[in-house]
DNA sequence: AATGAAATATGATAATTGTCATATTCATAA
DNA sequence: TTATGAATATGACAATTATCATATTTCATT
């Protein structure tokens, strides 16, 4: 199994910023997993003995709403922990996470890591900027959600997505969703979805290759009101 | 002035995991403000020097939408502290606080408090949890945002409202909200924030008193849909 | 008590979005 | 390759919510 003192992965992420000495010491109690896509690491109401780092692949945290339907919070990629709320609180976990593509995952067990996070300040700093920033998004996104139209919300996820995840050698989207997951990041009916994305095609913002996306016209999606 | 050192105002946020030494130190750096009803403590925009803590009245965090509407995000009342996010980003504040009431509250240089942040684990990783609990609410937000009507909504801030500050000796919300800060919360036009409240008042859930609210079949509320 | 401005309330209508039905296309396994 | 179910797409209509107009009430100030 790899050393997470030389891994790679963790310069994207707040275990940067723990020692030498504390990375072997995890190194020898943490374990790799594979999910396949579609699957869950974790859900909603799991109790969450420790937090994930993400090797490979990208996963949707999502919650379920008393109507039935899930929303998908946030999109989480290689190189970002999730779980990290488990290390500050005992609650069962809020969110569920689902594979969106294979990934390859280090389960780190709390239990090491509080350690850490008690002595190292420099860990709990980098982990409180994280969550800090994760607050400012989400802030934004009520926002977001409150006061603007399905067809805005559609266009900045367009948007986000082109910006914080990129793009394929063809142009398309790197990140493959289903109409249905573009419904539950904007909140609204899958069918919506799709009629603004046809809305879109005409007016040539974007064309589709099957399910695939690509944007031809960013500054048409950012003025789409 | 007052003295942090004996102050029972930071039993209810995280300046009590601070030692009395450092209490001391902030005490003597820290100055008073008086804040009117419907004034600013500070706005999006603004680059934040430290965290306030309030000791007397309560404030809303509001943003604005590019839709010239302003959101609000949260409601802080007696005993929390604003502004912390200030304290691991050196971003301008994403928000705004206005206050609700007349207040008084604490500034606390960030220069002063950033010193002990960085050494005293406990009182970061309180900070730490106080971030993790507002993200976790704010993630329920989206979820209600993206999923519920504004009937659900309405029904649901009454009900939070009722559970998070009380009432008054008759009955009443203790906090009081105009008709269009009720339309902020839960991103909606006031009109329809009037309409629903006249609906809810002719369903015997509530009673009004002016711009007063009272819940008078709290089970009622939480069974609309 | 009178006045006026702001907040609350309600009606009429338009715009947005959801729901259900039904094609059509796509992907995958037999 | 073909069969089959799932995903995508579109139409028709209903429900929700926004917008604009206009009363009515409330409340601070004179």
């Amino acid at each position: 199994m790899g050393k997470c003192e030389q891994c790679i992965i963790k310069e994207f992420n707040s275990l940067k910023a723990l020692t030498n000495e504390e990375l072997v010491r995890i190194s020898n109690c943490k374990t790799s997993n594979e999910v396949k896509k579609g699957e869950a690491i974790f859900e909603e109401g799991d109790t969450l003995k420790g937090i994930y780092c993400i090797r490979e692949g990208m996963c949707k945290l999502t919650k379920l709403s008393s109507n039935g339907k899930d929303q998908i919070i946030k999109l989480v990629v290689k190189g970002e922990l999730i779980g990290q709320r488990s290390l500050v609180s005992d609650e069962s976990a809020n969110l569920s996470a689902i594979a969106l593509t294979d990934m390859e995952l280090c389960f780190i067990p709390k239990s090491e890591i509080l350690h850490d996070l008690q002595k190292n300040t420099n860990f709990t700093f980098d982990v409180l900027k994280e969550m800090a920033s994760n607050l400012k998004e989400a802030d934004d996104i009520i926002v977001n959600m409150a006061q603007k139209s399905v067809r805005q919300r559609l266009a900045e996820t367009l948007i986000h997505i082109n910006n914080n995840f990129g793009t394929k050698s063809d142009g398309t989207l790197s990140v493959l969703l289903s109409r249905e997951d573009f419904a539950n990041i904007i909140g609204t009916a899958t069918e919506s979805t799709i009629r603004v994305l046809s809305q879109f095609k005409k007016e040539k913002l974007i064309t589709t290759i099957g399910k695939q996306i690509k944007i031809i016209d960013l500054d048409g999606l950012k003025r789409v009101e």
